[in-house]
This record gives C-alpha cells, structure tokens and sequence, in this order.
DNA sequence: AAGGGAATGTAGCGACTGCTACAATAGACT
DNA sequence: AGTCTATTGTAGCAGTCGCTACATTCCCTT
C-alpha cells in the first residue's frame, strides 16, 4: 500500500465537499481532489460512481443524524410551540445550511426517480422522526402524529425558506403552533 | 426568415421538455431538438444559456398557474379538511407529477443560491398563496395565516413523497386538519 | 529471495458541455 | 436591381464527464 485511504476517511472528506459544494452537481475529479486522491483511485474503491454515491448518501444520513444529536440535547421541550421554534431556529443555524442544500439536492433527484437517493432520504426522515419525538412536550397522547406534523411543517418550512419565502413558513408555524 | 420560431414558441416546448426530463439536468442541445432548432439557434435567442433558464423558469412559473386555475374551479371548500386534502390529492395526480419533479429541481437550486430560482420560486409560491386563498372554506378569520399554514404543510408533505414518506405526510394532515 | 496481489500513476478515449467564427440565405427596403 | 439586416447552417473549440488500458510500485507471503 501507499497511502491506503479507508474508504472511511474518503467518504468524509468527500461529504465535506458535497456540503461546501453541492451533491448534484459533484464530479468525480473534484470529489477525488478533496480526498487528497485521483479520479482513478475513487472507481477503483466503489466500482462507478453510482456506488460511490450510494455510499456516500448513507454517510451523510448517518452524519446527518449525528449532527442533530450533538446540537440539541434530548430533553423534553417546555410545549409545543417552543419543541418547533427551537427545530426551526437550529436548522437555520449556519452549520446547519449546507446539510439543508444538500438535502434538496437529494430531495430533487429523489423526485427523479434515483432510488438510492429515495432510500437516502426516507432514512434521513425517519432518523429526524426519532430523534423529534425524544424532545416533544411531555404528556403528549400521540407522539408519531405530532412528531410526523411537526416534521412535515419543518420540510414545508425548509422548502419556502430556500426560496425566499421565510415569512410565509413563520407565519405558518406561529398559526399551527402558537404561542 | 427561415422558420422564425417565436421565443414562446419556443419555451413551449423546452417547458415541455422539462417537465419530461428534468430541469437541472437540461443541456442546450437536448432542449433545442425538442424545440426543433439547433443550440446555435437557442443561444441567439437568448444570449446564454442563463438567459434562456431565466424566461423559461418564468414560463413554468405562469404555466403552474394555469395549471392550477385549470385544475380546481375556484369555489369554497365545506371545510378545513376538504380543502387541504383536495389540494393534496390534486397534487399527487398524474398531470401534476411532472410540475412536482420540475418544483423541487427550481428549490434545490435555490438552495444552492441561484438567484433566477430563487426568484422563480418565489413567484410560484406566492400564486399558489393566493389560488390557495380563494378556495378556503368561507368564513375564516385569518385567511392569510390560514392558506400560509396549508400550504407549507402541502409543500412539507411534498417533500415526505418525494422520499417515500406519504404515510408520514398523510397522518401530518389528518392530524392537524383532522375531519 | 521470489512471487503475487493490492494499490497507484499516467495517459487517454469517446461523449458531452456551453459557446463561437464564418459563411450562406432569405426577406424587407431604397 | 441592389443593399442591408435578420436569421440560419456548418464546423469546431476548449473544457469536462465517467471510465479504462497499461504499466509500475509496494507490501505480504512463501
């Protein structure tokens, strides 16, 4: 071996530039660039590029997941309307932007039929359900449906916040969960 | 004058075009065969490949109203429920499909900063407030707050179909507009 | 020490990208 | 009729794409 790179560590290197600089848009010399490796050495590891993207949709859904841990601790939210504010106001928190960019380029190619990136996706949301639902107001009768509402309206939020319509995704919230 | 297509001519057909194949992933010379010209030709008419993005990202904004106006006529639904549920199920039909594949390539560009979609979005977003708008049930006190929560919870379920999700995206609905 | 397999570099292929230089044609106007 | 301008075709450039053939180097095993 030369350098031997785990598949581990390119991976990360390699999602790290899919956050700085899009997913979809992500080519094989770029990606191999920021892992310190060639285009070459990227196909000898996954296969083709399919594979690798594969790959590295699941490490961002677990890197995903982890990030949410570490940000907000897992304590029940005082209600409802503060269990979502505060949702809200972490994901548009900067570190929190470039998961978001990538997220709808997953969304988007989901929405063209990759099924890799459908697979990606449902894994993301359902990790995001669990981890919602441990910080929901306590005495709640219905957990799955709440924590369900709350996401839905958080995509739906997400989607007008990227296209300038953050007024409309607040006033949204504030009607749905007041204060 | 040869053939002299018009410009809405056309972004017609490369709309079309777009509706089929996708937005993000639309080159000159696939859109020009489908408009029957030549790349040549497309870039005269639009000076870049930017321009031509810009105008037909508008063209598929008005044409999303059409749609819509097209689709439901514009009478009050009998209640809350009815009403989301009808946009919904409206949405997730054949004819609308398309326009949803479209929709989510125009966020995640704007997510990645594109000002053009940004723009494109917006303008979709804010005719689709005020279609919405027309068809609440009569009688509500805070129309605004009423059609801004609805559809950001429509663009949140969206997004779960988009990722295989709909059993998430419906018991959202059903629970916070419940029969 | 010899062999073997895993890992890597170099170079390049064919297809595609947005875009352009050049020339030809067609119509409108004087 | 002759000129001018708008429109179009042909050909191609420089760059990028995913991927591969070939050769080399390295470490581990025997």
């Amino acid at each position: 071996m030369k350098k031997s790179h785990t598949k581990q560590e390119l991976l990360e290197a390699m999602a790290r530039h899919a956050l700085k600089h899009g997913l979809n848009s992500a080519s094989l010399r770029p990606l191999a660039k920021a892992a310190g490796t060639s285009d070459r050495m990227l196909i000898y590891h996954f296969g083709a590029k399919e594979g690798l993207i594969r790959e590295l949709l699941l490490f961002l859904a677990n890197d995903l997941a982890i990030r949410l841990d570490g940000a907000l601790p897992a304590r029940r939210a005082k209600n409802r309307h503060e269990c979502i504010s505060e949702i809200v106001a972490l994901l548009r928190t900067g570190p929190f932007l470039p998961y978001m960019r990538v997220w709808f380029d997953i969304v988007s190619s989901a929405a063209q039929g990759g099924r890799d990136h459908v697979q990606a996706g449902s894994v993301m949301m359902s990790g995001f359900h669990a981890w919602l639902k441990e910080r929901l107001p306590q005495g709640e009768e219905q957990p799955d449906a709440l924590a369900s509402s709350m996401l839905t309206l958080v995509e739906g939020m997400a989607v007008m916040d990227m296209v300038g319509q953050t007024d409309m995704a607040d006033l949204a919230m504030e009607t749905l969960f007041p204060k």
